[in-house]
DNA sequence: ACGGAAAGTGAAAACGTGTTCATTCTGAAT
DNA sequence: ATTCAGAATGAACACGTTTTCACTTTCCGT
């Protein structure tokens, strides 16, 4: 009997641990399952054989049984910066905490590898998918209704307005862009700007169309006249490049509001070391997100709060309310926004 | 015979896109692999019908009978920072057009959940895992080495020197660092500079350890005092904090080199906003590893280049070489480092 | 036209687990 | 002691694929 303990090769099985133990296969399937009925002494027994053994469940054999991958796909775009950096850094903090693992994919923000890329995930079979509206188009993504469920952040929501949808096709995180645009709006205002630009995020990117419309709306409602636009993609490079292009061979702008805080470092070191101006005296900068390097001292950025934990705390929930509810129809969470005051308005 | 092409309920299987294209299923798996003799035209009409049943072999299965899951662990700490995120990113884009996917965990840089994260990796079966001294015990991942193959980055080359060891236990990407802090110290030293003192990394960091050493090492054989050492752990807000100790409570420094760039962005705000020293005039500043970040305007900092796509090539290439190679002893690629000069020495 | 090698084919086995179902065991209430 | 509900148990099946193994067909050179 002894000879069979040599030279466990490859992974361990139940059944190697089963024959160790002395007890049936299934037994201890049921030892690694909490809601099974099995003899307490007994269990403890098994997970004791198990550790020895080094064994864990085989989660590809138990996915293929149970349907439940544990796996949790996150399409992030090539152009993936510090806010998706944190994004999926919180996530998977927070998804492992509840079992799951992340699995990550890269794709084109101009949706030119949609369907190949969403093919190619499938196969992995995520219990659950996030993407951005940014990175895939709806329509592609429906096919996977089957098991995985796509869950969109920045949404844009219909009718202009920011009413959640009645009964949206996929689950949704939407986010109320406008009470945090108001105040950014209304600080600027306050301190007498008069010609607001506005850096704008990639061209296709339909968040940043949102934002830009909502910031327009805002600016309408407050009787300002309509932002003077720089064309920029979300990177620091474009918008250092659009911000010196806006005082260069534009008229230039008193308040810059950019479509996201890297955006917003690259105007800010355009102004200052390009241009020679002075931040906020000369020129009011205002970003979009708060990520962690906005307060870095270097730039001490005044942005529109898009809270990071509370965004990934309704992402979990909305997760494990679908797998716990397959056929219901389609969740909704909604997101609000605030402004962030630091040192780039005043 | 109409009727089953009714309300196709969940994932097709490949027994569906059998059934539907007369073949058998076997014929369909082939039609999916490269590599097997099927009559062309027929590969073609299944290939078209699962196209139509919006069919893709599953994964989990595919793996529990191949042994080969294409998922790729990588076990990033908790406190994720710019450069883990680039390493994520690239390596996740390099490994997704081998056909791999990035499955990714998180665990702490003081060792505190190493078995338990490692046992819960484990169960998702990765092909490889992509770990960092700094994250992970080399005697506690160990135990992988059944089917998944770790690789360590960073490892600390043993004897104090920078040879590769002549038969590691798993496979490595090791890093000579020694090229690029001798020119940062060598640049340094042309500058004039006396009291040199080194940012640190986490206390327990490896990577730090090693760098430490190495740069004392340099500083010596430059003719050049050791180094003060003020006590950083990555971060910025401990960079920042431990140069305004270094200048208030210390004897300060009139160059810093610090561990990471991350860290140099700290150190640069401290003395700039903080202590309103100047560099490189007052002080110079070098930094470690070149991330994206270095070349912004508001720190374009002088680093020592750790080239971040060199080393996904290499991690790649340590990946396939160990599919085709399963019971090769250990693999080794070696990458050097080199200066970057740009703003903060002068 | 013939032989033989190569290519094409499908039935059956295998991968490691969770789940169903019928059976046995336990313990408390009668 | 008897009964009965519920816990505990293990045999058999299911999950969707790749692989093996015989078998049949095709192709090419003589």
């Amino acid at each position: 009997m002894s000879d069979t303990e040599q030279a466990p090769r490859g992974r361990a099985t139940a059944e190697m641990v089963a024959a160790r133990a002395k007890v049936s296969r299934v037994a201890v399937s049921r030892a690694f399952n909490p809601h099974t009925s099995l003899k307490p002494e007994k269990r403890e027994l098994i997970l004791k054989v198990a550790q020895e053994l080094n064994y864990t469940p085989d989660r590809a054999a138990r996915a293929l049984v149970s349907g439940r991958s544990h796996l949790v796909g996150v399409i992030v775009p090539d152009v993936c910066s510090n806010w998706e950096s944190q994004e999926i850094d919180a996530l998977t903090t927070a998804l492992q905490a509840e079992g799951f693992a992340t699995l990550l994919f890269k794709t084109r923000t101009d949706y030119s590898m949609d369907e190949q890329l969403l093919a190619y995930m499938r196969g992995f079979n995520p219990d659950s998918v996030i993407a951005f509206v940014e990175n895939v188009k709806p329509q592609t993504l429906a096919r996977f209704l089957d098991r995985a469920v796509p869950i969109y952040v920045h949404y844009p929501l219909p009718g202009g307005g920011e009413e959640p949808e009645a009964e949206p096709l996929h689950d949704r995180l939407n986010v109320l862009q406008r009470d945090g645009i108001d105040q950014a709006v209304a600080l600027l205002q306050g301190f007498g700007a008069k010609r607001i630009a506005y850096l704008s995020g990639a061209d296709k990117s339909r968040a940043n169309g949102a934002r830009e419309r909502t910031l327009r709306q805002v600016m309408a409602d407050r009787g300002l006249a309509p932002p003077v636009v720089a064309r920029g993609d979300f990177s620091y490079d474009a918008a250092y490049e659009a911000t010196i292009n806006l005082f260069r061979v534009g008229d230039g702008a008193d308040a810059i509001f950019a479509a996201n805080d890297v955006g917003a470092f690259g105007v800010l070191d355009a102004l200052r070391h390009e241009l020679k101006l002075r931040v906020p005296e000369d020129v009011k900068v205002i970003g979009f997100d708060d990520i962690a390097q906005s307060h870095w001292k270097s730039y001490n950025l005044t942005t529109v709060k898009f809270d990071l934990d509370e965004r990934v705390r309704a992402l979990v929930r909305l997760i494990l309310r679908r797998l716990n509810n397959p056929d219901a129809p389609g969740f909704q969470e909604t997101l609000n926004t605030r402004l962030v005051v630091r040192g780039t308005v005043g």
